[in-house]
Parts: structure tokens; sequence; C-alpha cells
DNA sequence: TGCAGTGTTGCTTC
DNA sequence: CGAAGCAACACTGC
């Protein structure tokens, strides 16, 4: 579920409380054997990475969070960056946890779970397998259920044009983001359907399967449309509904559908607030629109959109 | 009980 | 080259 908004709730936390701090320690559970792949093999999850990993950041004082698509980017002052992916269930929290020296994960719970932390009771949070100590006595921790998020380590100079970002296309809510850069965008994979080339990281960077289904349900584009079918009046009306869907999960403090939380445990409220994602058998919420809110598989992901007002372009 | 489905991405295969 | 399938992992819900 993280995607840009839910990224981009998590690093304005993170942008308030971290700068200045120094990293006092790091503790994970998930760096338990060596890869060979090379995103694998350049991440935490890889023993002999982490080994360098640690050496590099505990001692060191942070200096800035930033965001790149749906990565969180936390520079240091030794200009390293620490660089998290939180792909399917991660989340980052900060808070007064446990001791890091706890190396056990099983007692590092029991002791969490005994604090009155109202974070901590939620049962998606017990899931943290990094834990960074921090110099005013709290942690930033990781919590995934499913162990897919990745953690790394690139030189701050580099970090743009590294294999976890050197493919990445434009920013959707940048200024410099215009029509005619969307257009262009997407005329990079003219054949393809709609929903996938919105989703497309190296097309557009940050927009993930939840508001791509809701910006295609506003702007009235069937999601199985050919991008380069269509007109370029729905290209100007999609756009507006990107822009206006992803400030809307800003604005919500992202969606909690699964297990996103925010840097103190909270939920979002954007999963409030979908007019189709996850709606099946619903109807359409559009004011006259007598149509079903349908899903089907798109580039073998769920797709929900209504079977009426959502135009086939092909 | 069992298995399809779940937000993401990258690698492999065709 | 693109598209499709699968793997990474653990849980929910039918």
């Amino acid at each position: 579920m993280p995607e840009l908004p839910e990224v981009q709730t998590t690093v304005a936390g993170l942008a308030k409380v971290l700068p200045m701090l120094q990293i006092t320690d790091v503790w994970t559970d998930l760096a338990v054997k060596n890869h060979t792949t090379p995103h694998l093999s350049q991440s935490l999850k890889d023993k002999s990475f982490f080994k360098k990993f640690k050496q590099l950041v505990v001692g060191n004082k942070i200096i800035s969070v930033e965001r790149r698509a749906k990565n969180i980017l936390i520079n240091l002052a030794n200009k390293e960056t620490i660089l998290i992916h939180m792909k399917m269930t991660g989340h980052l929290m900060v808070g007064k946890y446990t001791k890091v020296e706890n190396k056990n994960i099983k007692t590092f719970w029991q002791v969490a779970a005994n604090e009155k932390n109202d974070a901590l009771r939620d049962p998606y949070n017990k899931y943290l397998h990094v834990v960074f100590g921090l110099s005013n006595g709290k942690q930033l921790v990781l919590s995934d259920a499913r162990k897919f998020a990745k953690v790394t380590l690139v030189p701050t100079e580099k970090i743009a044009t590294s294999i976890h970002l050197g493919h990445l296309g434009p920013e959707p809510l940048e200024k410099k983001f215009t029509l005619k850069e969307f257009k262009l965008r997407l005329s990079k994979r003219p054949r393809g359907k709609i929903k996938e080339v919105l989703m497309d990281q190296s097309v557009i960077a940050g927009i993930g399967n939840i508001y791509s289904d809701e910006m295609l349900w506003l702007s009235g584009i069937h999601p199985a449309s050919i991008t380069k079918e269509i007109p370029p009046k729905y290209l100007q009306i999609l756009y507006t509904a990107m822009q206006k869907v992803l400030h809307q999960g800003i604005d919500f403090g992202g969606d909690s559908t699964s297990d996103y939380r925010d840097i103190d445990g909270k939920r979002g409220k954007f999963q409030h607030h979908h007019n189709v994602y996850r709606m099946t058998g619903k109807p359409c919420p559009q004011k006259g629109c007598t149509g079903k809110i349908i899903r089907t598989i798109i580039g073998g992901r769920s797709a929900h959109f209504c079977n009426t007002h959502q135009k086939m372009l092909k």
C-alpha cells in the first residue's frame, strides 16, 4: 500500500523529528544470508552488507529526510544515505520502544508490549525487523509483516543514479511535471493499458494500485484503455485527476486499507474515501451514474472500476 | 481445512 | 524488445 501519499506522510513525519539526531545503534533480524542478485546483495537482507551498513551508520548524524518515488531517503552527515522502500507491508515508526541492545526479537517484543504505547498494541505493528537507536533515547523502527521491504545504504551523491533510483520516471506532483510532460511520459508505452502504464515506475514515479484505480474512476477512463488511443481531452482530465487524487491521499494522511501506519503508529484515512478500490459490487458513487463497481485483473493486478461511466478507449 | 488473494518490485522466461 | 509469470513472505477471508 505504501504509494506516494503514504511515503510522503511518513517522510513529512520523519523530517520533523529525525534531523540532528545521531544514530546510536542498529539491529535487524533480516540479515540472515548472503545474496547474489544485485538488489538483494546491496540491501540489509545481506549478511555482509549489514556489517558494512552498521559500520557506516552507527555514530552518524541524520541531516535530512526526503522522498523519491516510493522510497524514503535519510541523509547522514558522512554523505551516506539510508534508502528504505516499504514495498507491501512496511512502515516506519518513531517512539520509545525498548533498548536496542536486546538482540532477541522475541524478548524485544515482550518488553515493548508491556510499555504504555498505543502504537505497540496495534497487532500490525509487532513485526519489527529493523531498529535504529537514536540519541534522544527513542527508536526508529521498521515494521514489516511480509519482510519485503528494502533497506540499503548508498553514497548521497550517487543515489539518484543508483540501481535503486536510476530507472525512475519523474515526480508527478512537482511543478515542472506539466501536462505536456505527462503526455510525453505516457507516450513511452503507447500500446500499454493505461492502468499498467500509470503504475510503471519508469514512466511516472509513485503511483500504485489504489491511486491508479481512483484517478481512472475520476477521469471516466476504463483502466484497460490503450494509452495511445486516449484522446487529448481525456489525458488532460486524467492529469488533473492524478494530481487531485494524490493530494487527497496526502491530505488524509495516506491509506490504511491494510497495515500502513504513520510514524506515530496511527492509521491514515484515505480508505474511508474510496470510490472504487475494493468497492466491488457497490453502486458507482458518481452522481447520476447507474453503474456498478466491478473487479477484473489487469497486468496481474486487481483493477476496480465502474462498468458504465468509465469509457473503454481502444 | 485449504487455497486464492493482498499494497510492490525485480528477475527469469518466452 | 515487451509481456507474462513467479518469487520474496505472512496473513486474511471465503
